[in-house]
Order: structure tokens, then sequence, then C-alpha cells
RNA sequence: GGUGGGGUGGCCGAGUGGUGAGGCAGCGGCCUGCAAAGCCGUCUACGCGGGUUCGAAUCCCGUCUCCACCUCCA
């Protein structure tokens, strides 16, 4: 079957056609390396990586690029302590370590964009000679594209020039219309020196717009399948690295995709609200691996609301999606604990819903289904039934970067937890002992005592469990 | 003013014409020494007003309302 995605230029859900048999080019827009990652950056990139990882999973080779912009007004003006690229590498650092906490697989490609000038340069001058931008009227090293000259120009976001708001208070400097963007942009006295690069236009750095479509041009090729982003940078940064490119001759993406953002507790996340939540506190609020199950379940379109218990990230959405997650990870160590669970390959539906679109919700509902079947298998006493199920959840996990026996995912075995196993061992030992001779109330004084120090106990039919709770 | 996306049960979150996904929470039951977990059952829906249809959350008209983006130096 083929894969659907939704097309933001064509605003429908379309066949995804890859331009090369088995093969699909992915290029999502990465960070801009100013300050500390947030949920918002946390949740785009995990979209993508299913998307990845489903296009994998469906026989695809996929080339995935998400670049770095490392240089960038925001840069400049944040480091303030310490070089501009001292900075840029710190926060790149902070985004690596965020990724990789919930799973995110590394990029094939993870270009900065400062490596890539010379190749923003050849396609600058390419818009210059096509007529689609000329050096700034004041005599700057500013080059800015003209958009009057694009006759397509709003074609992603269907706006017409015309009809766009005036930018009061956008400085026109050297442009021949408000709306023209910078390709390349001057040095300014006041900047760094190595914040600058030669140009056949003078000293400057790049413009924002301009990196993104050189450095997919350098990886990808001058057309690729798919283009993805936050629903924040539809525009004017997707539309102006569509017009470039399209202006440049190349065929740039076939399909735009967006994922949607996060709000926390109905309202937009933004640092004059004081309200963004970081990456770091998500995960330290509840497991990595919950946090990425938060971010799976719903459609990677929709906007997500992260409520929050009175400020308190460990209760409100993410204390739901340890509920729920916890169910589907008890099931798999109660069917582990029955039997090795069997290779199986996702169930149907499963399949059917992540080729349309992306439909985690109703992927995740047969996820749900499918532990329920096993558990109520298990209970049954239908071992073989169980594990079957039990095997088929795993396969969904898997595809979903949600496999809680994943490597990603151990912080590493330590010896305070051997020597925290074996102490709960012993006293797990002696409540069984006292179980057996009907002394139920020492048996309840050691559960007690290991509830008071957060461990959870349960009595199975023939096995006790514990857990942190 | 322009462009786009929403308003679904206590909460979250799917669903574009036909016996009300899924999750969280609640209630009842089974199981259990008691619990917990699990299973079974169960209560709350489709912003509002019209219309089309045998039948609408789903289509049409109107209306209210929320949100995002509208050029980087915000």
């Amino acid at each position: 079957m083929t894969v659907r995605i939704h097309d933001s230029r064509q605003q429908a859900v379309v066949d995804l056609r890859p331009l090369r048999d088995g093969e699909v080019s992915m290029y999502v827009c990465g960070p801009t390396v100013q300050s500390s990652p947030h949920v918002g950056h946390v949740r785009s990139a995990v979209a993508y990586d299913v998307w990845r990882r489903w296009l994998e999973h469906r026989g695809h080779r996929v080339t995935f690029v998400r670049n770095v912009t490392d240089i960038d007004d925001k840069v400049l003006v944040n480091a303030v302590d310490e070089p501009w690229w001292a900075l840029a590498y710190r926060v790149e650092q902070e985004f690596a370590a965020a990724y990789r906490a919930v799973g995110v697989l590394a990029p094939t490609y993870e270009p900065r964009a400062t490596a890539s000038v010379p190749e923003m340069h050849a396609l600058i001058a390419l818009l210059v000679e096509r007529g689609h931008a000329y050096p700034a009227l004041d005599g700057s090293a500013d080059v800015y594209f003209d958009v009057r000259s694009w006759e397509r120009y709003g074609a992603l976001t269907r706006q017409s020039i015309d009809a766009m708001e005036p930018a009061a208070d956008a400085d026109p400097r050297g442009k021949r219309d408000p709306r023209d963007f910078a390709l390349w942009k001057a040095r300014k006295d006041d900047e760094p020196a190595d914040a600058s690069w030669d140009s056949p236009w003078g000293q400057g750095r790049p413009g924002w717009h301009i990196e993104c479509s050189a450095m997919a041009r350098r990886y990808l090729g001058d057309a690729f399948d798919i283009h993805g982003g936050g629903l924040d940078l539809r525009f004017p940064h997707h539309e102006n690295e569509l017009a470039q490119s399209s202006a440049a001759g190349l065929g740039f993406a076939s399909v735009w995709s967006h994922n949607g953002l996060v709000h926390v507790d109905g309202e937009k996340m933004s640092k004059s609200l004081g309200n963004s939540i970081l990456a770091a506190d998500l995960v330290a609020a509840v497991r990595p691996i919950v946090v990425r199950y938060f971010l799976v379940a719903p459609h990677y379109r929709s906007t997500i609301d992260l409520r929050t218990d009175a400020g308190s990230l460990a209760g409100g959405s993410l204390a739901e999606a340890e509920a729920a997650f916890g169910r589907i990870e008890g099931m798999l160590e109660r069917a582990a604990r029955a039997g090795a669970l069997p290779d199986a390959a996702v169930p149907d539906a499963f399949a059917a819903a992540m080729d349309d679109d992306l439909s985690t919700p109703q992927a995740v509902a047969v996820l749900h289904d499918t532990t329920r079947a096993a558990n109520a298998a298990l209970d049954a006493g239908d071992t073989a039934a169980g594990l079957a199920r039990a095997g088929e959840a795993l396969a969904m996990l898997r595809v979903l970067g949600l496999d809680p026996h994943d490597a990603m995912w151990q912080s590493g075995a330590s010896a305070e937890a051997a020597a925290l196993d074996s102490l709960v061992a012993s006293l797990l030992a002696e409540r069984r002992e006292a179980r057996a001779a009907r002394d139920f109330a020492a048996s309840d004084r050691i559960r007690d005592a290991l509830a008071a120090a957060g461990i959870l106990v349960e009595d199975g039919k023939d096995t006790t469990t514990w857990s942190i709770a």
C-alpha cells in the first residue's frame, strides 16, 4: 500500500511518490542553536523521526537531513559571555542530548550552515543571474530576493504579496520592496569579525532562508521528496525557501510537511509568558520514553496541549501518559515472564493507520487493543495467544521507537540498582514465607515498608513483582 | 485586512453520511488473605441556529468563539 502524506502546498493528503524507487529523501528544518531546546523542538524531531522509521519499515531507504543553523542574528545577540561559535556549539550539544533522550535517531547528515557558505553563494549568484535577486540599492553588501520578480511568490501559504500586511516596523534599507528578504546580510560594525565571510557582494553572513535551500540541494540534490518542519516555519521561512529554490530553477521538495505546535495549559509557549517547557525539565519530570509516548500518541499535525498540574510537569498530561504507557509496559513484562515473545508483524489495522498520513492516534488505539487482548489471553491461561499478541505489541512499539528494552532507554545498570534488587528480593522472600504461613500481619508489614520506600509490590498468580512507583 | 487550523463525553484525543476509536478519571463486577495489576461491564459527546437526507459529529447556509502565521533587525 502507498504511504499517504499531507502536503501543505496542496492542502491535501497525497500519495507519496518518491523520485527514486525505494528511496525517500527528507529535509527537516533543525534548530537555530541560540538557546536551550524546549518541548516544541522535541515534538518536531519526534514527529519526523516517526515518519522516518515508518518509511523505513515500509521498505524505503531514507536519507534524512536535519540542519543546524549555527549563525544567525539571535546567536550573535545571545552570545554575551562567550564567542558566538562557542554558544552555538554548546546549544547544539544540548539539542543533540535532548533528541537522544527521547529516542530520535541521528540524521543521515546533520550539516551546519557555516559549513555550506560557498553553496549559498552559488545559489545566490544563480538568483542574481536569473534576475530574481539584486545587491542592495544602498551600496551595502546585502543581497535581496526580489519577490515581485517571482510571480508564484506566496504559493505555499496562498497569500498574495499585495494582501500581506505591510511590515510597519521593517526597515526597507536598500530594498526594492519591503517584502524582499535578505539572502546575504552585510556585516555590521558591531558584529564580530569572525561572524562574517567574504562573498562576491562583500563581507557578510547568510540570510536565514538561503541556508536551507543550499544545504538541501547539497545533500539531497536539486529535487527531493519531503521537506518538513514546524508549522510556525511555514511563513516566511518555507515560503521563502520555496521561492528562492524554484526561482533558481530547482525542483526542490515534492511534499511540504508541517508538524503542529505545543501549547502549555492552553496557551502558546513563549518567553514573554514565561511558560516555556525545556526539554531537560521534561525528561527530568517523567521518564523519557513516556515523553516520547506523550508526543507520539496525538496526530503529528495537531496542536498538543501539555497540561501541567498547577505548574508541575509530573501531573497533568504526562501523568496520564505514564498511566497509559505503563499499562503497555506491564503487559510486556507479564508476557515475558510467561515465555519468549515471538517476532511478529504489526497488525494490518496499525499499518493502515500509519500509511494514512501517519495516523498515530489510531495506530496507538490498535496498540492498546492488542495490549488488552494479550492481558485477556494471559488471564485466561492461553499463554500462546498472550505471547502472540504481546509480540505484535512489541512490533508496533519498535516502529514507534517505544520499545522499552531498546538500548537507547537504558541509563546503564548501576551498582545501586543491583544492590536494590538484592535487598528487595530478600524482603520479598521473607514475605513469601510469611504469606505461606498465613501470617498476613507480617506479610503486610513488609509490603508497607517497601511502599514507604516508594516500591510497589504486586502479587501475581505465581509470582510477585515489584516496581518503583 | 489576508491566509490557514480548531470548537467532540469529567479530562485528553480520533473520526467527512449508517449498530458512538483509544486513553485518563469514575462506578459495578470477577480475581485476591487484603490490596495492586489485569479482565468484563457501565455513565457522561459532537459550539449555536437552520437546511439537505431514510439517516449527519461528518454535507450546505448562517452565526458565535478560539488559535496560528502575515518577513529575519519580532
